[in-house]
DNA sequence: TTACATTTGTTCGTATGTATA
DNA sequence: TTATACATACGAACAAATGTA
């Protein structure tokens, strides 16, 4: 005989639960779990509430509540600290920054880059964007371009493409002026959180843009990256195409 | 008070032993673990003992030590399998194939290449392979090359070096007549586990040799993958330069 | 087909350790 | 010092998958 109820959702037995739903409980607090994050129920650098009080609010054992925080710490959306409690991630430079920025001097070193807005313009979708973002070609976005610098020396262009409905009141101004990382202004400025990037990498030339923002020659040896970053739900939220200068940088598949 | 053993370290009370050893149980069970896969007593494809004869064995909970597993099996070196047991992880096709080789047609259509050998030789190390692998310049190496081609067509081609004394019986033969993949090969032949790889990755242009093996011109742009590859502890025991022509494909980052 | 033994998976709960404010 | 929070370790009970008699 199954408990009566499974607590938050409180749909009758155990079993019947289960054959209704995910029929694994602590699928199911996962899932409770991300959708207060979704909602903004738990925002990002706040705590969540405490184990004793999410085993009360879901009428799970502690166990099974801590086998989902196991899982959304795994996929980084949570952060535990003993003694002080689990955290909504962040993408301030200290947390997350070189999940995303993965170039590194050929000799390992990793610093931070400087970054320079050098264009910033509303359009239509193309055939790409839309396949990506998963719009309909036409539709509106927002499209910037981000020279980044290491040691003042230009290694990185990133040509990112946005839509505007979910960036609706985004202005160059904002996008100069941001004091933190990229996704961090994402998150802070419209509740968007990216907590998940595909990545493809092709290599190719560079074209007189390319060579004219990168001071390099035209037709030198680029690393592209295709981008797409998810926020929840597995939502597309931006598609970006990077070209590095890998003279005397490289892309690592290394975390730090 | 702790316990009075440890089980199989037997080194005095639970807190005691804590000081004077790891200080987490369950990490020194995943070592103990480790240390059965390193030496050879638990093989590729074979089942480890069952839970309930390992914490016998071992002298701790189940919990404790399925979470010694957990962290085996989220590295990729057991697999679980419900009613079946728990298995050491091989490079068999079906198992790890796509996890080494992240090449996929820019589609997204993903299909085992076939491997020519191109050339296999004996030398020195120099300095690059020498620090990639943990040499002395001028130690002994096997050099060989393989072409790799998708749909009949030649897409990359891997530039491989091996200590000697890791791999002292191999011969070109033996690699031109592997009927299955690089890394079961080593496993199989060599008893050596790539466990994990690390990768930085390059724009390159194609050389003449390159254009020759390749079917494509010289100066093409050529995303170059530079792998070390890993055994247990750390131990390196590959060292690869890979040159891919992206103009169909595309190295991924996302696991199928 | 059925029944059973074996193995891993899930859920429960308790006690204690460790880090933090 | 104290209270709170997460971390580790224990083990029981049952569920689900698998292979075999």
């Amino acid at each position: 005989m199954g408990r009566v109820t499974r607590g938050f959702l409180a749909v009758g037995t155990r079993f019947d639960a289960g054959a209704a739903i995910g029929g694994v409980l602590y699928k199911d607090v996962k899932r409770a779990m991300l959708a207060a994050l979704a909602e903004g129920e738990w925002k990002p650098a706040e705590a969540i509430p405490s184990e004793r009080k999410l085993i009360e609010r879901f009428g799970v054992s502690i166990g099974t509540l801590r086998k989902a925080i196991d899982e959304l710490v795994a996929e980084n959306l949570l952060i535990r600290h003993q003694g002080r409690g689990t955290f909504v991630a962040t993408h301030r430079m200290e947390d997350h920054f070189f999940r995303f920025f993965r170039v590194v001097r050929q000799d390992g070193y990793r610093e931070y880059p400087t970054v320079r807005l050098v264009r910033f313009r509303r359009g239509k979708a193309d055939k790409s964007e839309a396949v990506a973002l998963g719009l309909s070609v036409g539709d509106a976005v927002l499209r910037f371009t981000n020279v980044l610098s290491l040691e003042k020396t230009p290694v990185m262009i990133d040509a990112i493409t946005v839509p505007v409905e979910r960036f609706p009141t985004l202005t160059e101004v904002q996008l100069r002026e941001r004091p933190n990382t990229l996704y961090n202004f994402y998150q802070d400025g419209f509740g968007i959180n990216i907590i998940r990037t595909e990545e493809r990498l092709r290599a190719t030339l560079a074209n007189d843009d390319d060579a004219d923002l990168m001071e390099v020659p035209a037709g030198s040896a680029l690393l592209q990256v295709l981008r797409t970053a998810y926020s929840y739900h597995d939502e597309r939220v931006e598609y970006r195409v990077s070209k590095l200068n890998t003279a005397h940088h490289e892309f690592t598949l290394s975390q730090p």
